[in-house]
DNA sequence: CTGATTATCGTCAGGCAGACGACTAAGATC
DNA sequence: GATCTTAGTCGTCTGCCTGACGATAATCAG
């Protein structure tokens, strides 16, 4: 079979961005890069790169992941799924003519939901990583030292993560995502509040997710590590999808 | 600024596919093209095309939908809105290294839920047009004239669309995309009862779209189009997202 | 022991959805 | 014109869920 008329298909380059999300300290926070290269070199950006010859979409943002953060992601695809394994989805797709100054590149991002974790491990050819409290990358642009430009188009990529995570942990389980395998009712309140910005009331939520069938799995133990009277334990049931939905509060 | 360095980005080919949907004779519908070129010469497909070289995502995709049905899209980025208008969305996008035999193709599918039109006015280089129930397309592969095969993956592609507009008329006012500009509660409701294979109370259907502040808007008017007593005329109201949601009910 | 903190259980009122009865207003049929 | 059929529209009732919030339980810090 002889290949496309070559005029037909002007050449792209495909990358994948990730919004890689956590809570750190009840704050909604996301991990950024520094640029080691041209363009917008020593600028912050979302992690991500060049999709190989041979490789699926989900499998380089995989791989990307892995690459700088030592993260193993399990998505809709069910892969390996060791024991530090974070949700992966695919977001959307950018390809604005001029969002990469040098040549045409459309970006198939994608979102990550991990637990906290320790310090990122910065590797490969990045310049340093860290997690930053998303308001301060989505918020107004103060282009001060704490509030630095994200590169390219990466704030609106992060504002639709963010939009993504915020939305979908109402109607599924996904806010566990964030919890360690074992984590408490409270833990997964906090989640919630970290995310959605905004207070719960405690005996309302226990009496929501403990009600939920299939959302929560006691295992037995219990633990004190927040103080006050110790809480069950559980991880996450196997339920995807919530009905009714968790609700998130009016502004 | 040099261009990047040839080996790290592997030349890709970008294209839009487009899930066109649309009720038809209470059913749910797809807009289906027959190659005329190969690879799957012969096949239907989902209609779409290589993005040109100064394009950007969505205006490739609406470029392809006036290509082949003359409909004029307005999505999220609201550009002009002739009469007749369709909703746009960017779906998903997909870069399986195999699902182009002949070479790398990574596809951006757009979602488009569209009135009631006439036939659909093939243009271009395509052998012929049709509108397809989506059950024909996406059920058990039975591969008879009835239930053509789709090519590429596009079988997989019709039915993310497919459960996207599924999901998304429950909590958004989308439905009315489906609709004429100006229609009546029950046809808004056979929408629905289309879209989700189910039916539903009239008068408790009744209820809740007249009692959602913002969704509907009345003209005024009535028709007796449908039979028996004239029906108040409406368009849609300002309101996008439904709160609470539409239920969809149990299977 | 006392207070602070967090977890967990209960109670109550309001809102909304499902089930369904009743009435209205047109065209179709005889 | 009487009647039937078809849709549309208005109400009622009941049960479930949520938000607001009181009360109790179990730990730790002093």
């Amino acid at each position: 079979m002889p290949p496309y008329e070559p005029s037909a298909y002007p050449p792209f380059a495909v990358t994948v961005d990730l919004v890689v999300l956590t809570v750190r300290r009840h704050a909604l926070s996301a991990l950024i890069v520094r640029r080691g290269e041209a363009p917008f070199q020593g600028r912050w950006a979302l992690p991500g790169g060049f999709v190989r010859e041979e490789e699926d979409l989900s499998e380089a943002a995989a791989r990307e992941l892995a690459e700088e953060t030592g993260l193993h992601a399990h998505g809709p695809v069910e892969e390996d799924t060791p024991a530090h394994a974070a949700h992966l989805e695919q977001l959307a797709t950018y390809g604005d003519p001029k969002r990469d100054p040098r040549m045409r590149v459309v970006s198939v991002a994608h979102l990550v939901l991990a637990p906290d974790l320790p310090a990122p491990r910065p590797g490969g050819d990045v310049g340093g990583a860290r997690w930053a409290p998303v308001e301060t990358l989505v918020g107004p642009a103060d282009d001060d030292e704490e509030h630095p430009p994200l590169a390219f188009d990466h704030r609106r990529i992060l504002a639709d993560g963010v939009e993504r995570a915020r939305s979908k942990i109402e109607y599924s389980s996904l806010a566990t995502a964030f919890c360690p395998q074992e984590f408490t009712v409270g833990e997964l309140r906090r989640v919630y509040e970290a995310v959605w910005g905004v207070a719960l009331d405690p005996r309302n939520f226990h009496r929501k997710v403990t009600g939920t069938p299939g959302f929560l799995l006691p295992t037995g133990g219990t633990t004190t590590r927040q103080g006050g009277r110790p809480a069950q334990l559980f991880q996450a049931g196997g339920a995807t999808i919530l009905n009714p939905p968790m609700l998130r509060p009016e502004v």
